[in-house]
DNA sequence: ATAAACTTCCAATAATCTTTGAAAGTTTAT
DNA sequence: ATAAACTTTCAAAGATTATTGGAAGTTTAT
């Protein structure tokens, strides 16, 4: 398959993917590409590739500035400014779990805490269920959240890599 | 805070957690009353308590039947169908990791796979590069999907819970 | 101070996803 | 075989989210 082919179809596949994890189509395929790209680019760059309009590319660059997947750079004598992906796979996931441990994990906790204060003084079998539910429920997420991180942990710790290998 | 109360806000509350989630909102506030409810609920019951249409209460228990999230269940002399939530909050979070795997690893997994293949006779540097990241993602997402086995294991597994208390 | 080169914002539009509700389908009792 | 009680389907409507594109804003060089 041609380089340019392989681009195209792994930003396009990529877009896809991005849709069914709650990343909008676009930023998921300047996402693609960039990942593939060596170089730096520029908006334009980009809007051309994809054909996408320069709102949407700049928003979704700021994004991705936001989330540490990409950086901004300036050329000397050029008042563009350009975009280079993170290329370590590690440092990638790193900031990806921290979104979406901000995204999903700490709302249902905070959710979750709020309700179960108000749940103290539960007197009859059903109240004594919700509470049952909730306490679960909070034991829960606090698990998740330990994993989470947990797993930001793995990549500076060959150690802990090993262990997970070992028992899995 | 009243019984009713509680129920009100968790399941509003768990409804808008789910749209960041990817479940829809319906499914999540379902799930939600049935998990605080101790006893069975008929279609009837869940559209009266959330006010939800007969077609949608009828397809999201249908979608949570699927995910062994709840069970159909048939009282004697009743033609009716009733559903009871899971309640063990181990077998909840295997079945949505199961699900979440399916939908969100699994088919990145595959797309990798395919372009890696395709990527083979890579020679100059810019193709070099592009087989080069997809490996890593491809042993990336390897590992992503380690971990969610890991996970699934740790229910059953004591020791291994403990190790992981260990370590994090 | 001006204009050129570029970036950001945001209201309008488009695309997508969710929900409704009525009609069709199924099962069960008589 | 019929009708009552219940479940399922699906096209249309509604709600939400993403994208566009032009206008406003900013920066830099002269």
């Amino acid at each position: 398959m041609k380089t340019d082919e392989v681009k195209t179809q792994f930003v396009q596949a990529w877009g896809v993917l991005g849709t069914s994890w709650g990343i909008s189509r676009s930023t998921a395929q300047v996402h693609a590409l960039m990942l593939l790209s060596k170089t730096e680019l520029s908006t334009e760059d980009i809007m051309q590739q994809l054909q996408l309009s320069r709102g949407n590319v700049n928003m979704v660059l700021r994004e991705l500035v936001n989330w540490n997947l990409i950086y901004k750079q300036t050329k000397p004598g050029d008042r563009k400014e350009y975009f280079i992906a993170e290329h370590d796979i590690w440092q990638i996931a790193t900031r990806i779990i921290t979104e979406r441990k901000k995204r999903e994990i700490m709302p249902a906790k905070q959710t979750v805490k709020v309700l179960l204060n108000s749940t103290n003084d539960a007197k009859d079998s059903e109240q004594l269920h919700i509470k049952n539910t909730l306490t679960e429920l909070h034991s829960f997420i606090e698990q998740m959240d330990t994993m989470t991180e947990l797993l930001l942990k793995v990549e500076k710790n060959a150690l802990l890599k090993n262990v997970l290998k070992m028992i899995s």
